[in-house]
DNA sequence: CGGCAAACCTGCGAGC
DNA sequence: TGCTCGCAGGTTTGCC
């Protein structure tokens, strides 16, 4: 489910049961996702105490209280379930089993397995290889218009490309670019390299008003996404673009049934944009 | 080095 | 009903 709103969801409830809290039971119930469990992943992991639920980009960084931190990556289909009470029965593609001190239980699933969880010493985090070419946070205030601009300089790929390469700026995904390209009126043809001076202003714009309003939405619920409450996330039913080819474009007057536009997808780098061609240049 | 397709894996909906 | 195809929110790899 991942993007940068979606995961700063699942942050937000790890952080309420997870933070201060003492994990007395931790289990793997298969060897590997993406990529193998790190050596003692489990054995490691049990009796530490949760100091802190960070994010950067789309990973969740959760410092412990013995010199570790537990990377984790959602992938496409990964899952935080968290139970208070007593859970229910394990469910198919619940891999990880986490189990508080005080009786709370949390749970990752994750049908394709392109998730991952890693574990490093704190110290060493700063050098994590997928974490060190990351570009800054949208929503910081090392994100702005100049940055982006020059991260964009030189580059011949398409813009949408761009947005999703996490070293230009990180977090944001295939929901997300396409639509805060929509709000910056920017197509996503466009070479990312003539995306510069209020053109990049417009854009920071768009992809931090478009963020905020999503992580206010509890993320978008398309498929897999839940809170890890077990709620919906409800961002999806605000998209302008995302997944709407053929409507009528809500920023201004294409509509295909009158023969002028609206909506179209197209396939970039094999993966969906969708875009108004009248109101994106 | 930059850009792109393919690979990783499972599930679901559409179409026949 | 059942099969096949295409598609899905990410990232890395390997090939031009």
């Amino acid at each position: 489910m991942p993007e940068l709103p979606e995961v700063e969801t699942v942050r937000k409830a790890l952080a309420e049961v997870l933070e201060g809290r003492r994990l007395a039971h931790v289990e793997t119930r298969r060897a590997d996702l993406r990529f193998p469990f790190p050596r003692g992943f489990a054995k490691k992991l049990t009796g530490c105490r949760v100091e802190s639920v960070g994010r950067r980009g789309k990973f969740l960084i959760i410092g412990l209280d013995d010199g570790l931190t537990l990377i984790s990556h959602l992938g496409m289909s990964g899952r935080y379930r968290i139970y208070l009470k007593t859970p229910p029965k394990l469910e198919k593609h619940d891999h990880v089993v986490f189990e508080t001190e005080n009786g709370a239980s949390i749970r990752f699933n994750d049908p394709r397995r392109f998730g991952f969880m890693d574990l490093v010493k704190t110290a060493a985090l700063a050098t994590y290889p997928m974490l060190v070419k990351m570009g800054p946070e949208p929503l910081s205030n090392a994100f702005n218009g100049p940055v982006l601009a020059a991260a964009l300089k030189g580059r011949k790929a398409p813009i949408k490309a761009a947005l999703l390469d996490q070293s230009v700026v990180a977090g944001i995904g295939n929901i997300y670019a396409s639509e805060a390209l929509f709000r910056a009126g920017i197509s996503p043809k466009r070479k990312a390299a003539t995306v510069q001076g209020s053109r990049a202003e417009k854009l920071v714009l768009a992809l931090r008003s478009v963020l905020i309003e999503a992580i206010a939405a509890g993320g978008s619920s398309l498929r897999d996404h839940r809170q890890p409450s077990g709620e919906l996330g409800y961002f999806q039913h605000a998209f302008a673009v995302y997944g709407r080819d053929g409507q009528p474009c809500p920023g201004c007057t294409c509509n295909p049934e009158t023969g002028v536009g609206g909506i179209r997808r197209i396939t970039q780098s094999g993966r969906s944009t969708f875009y108004c061609a009248r109101r994106q240049r």
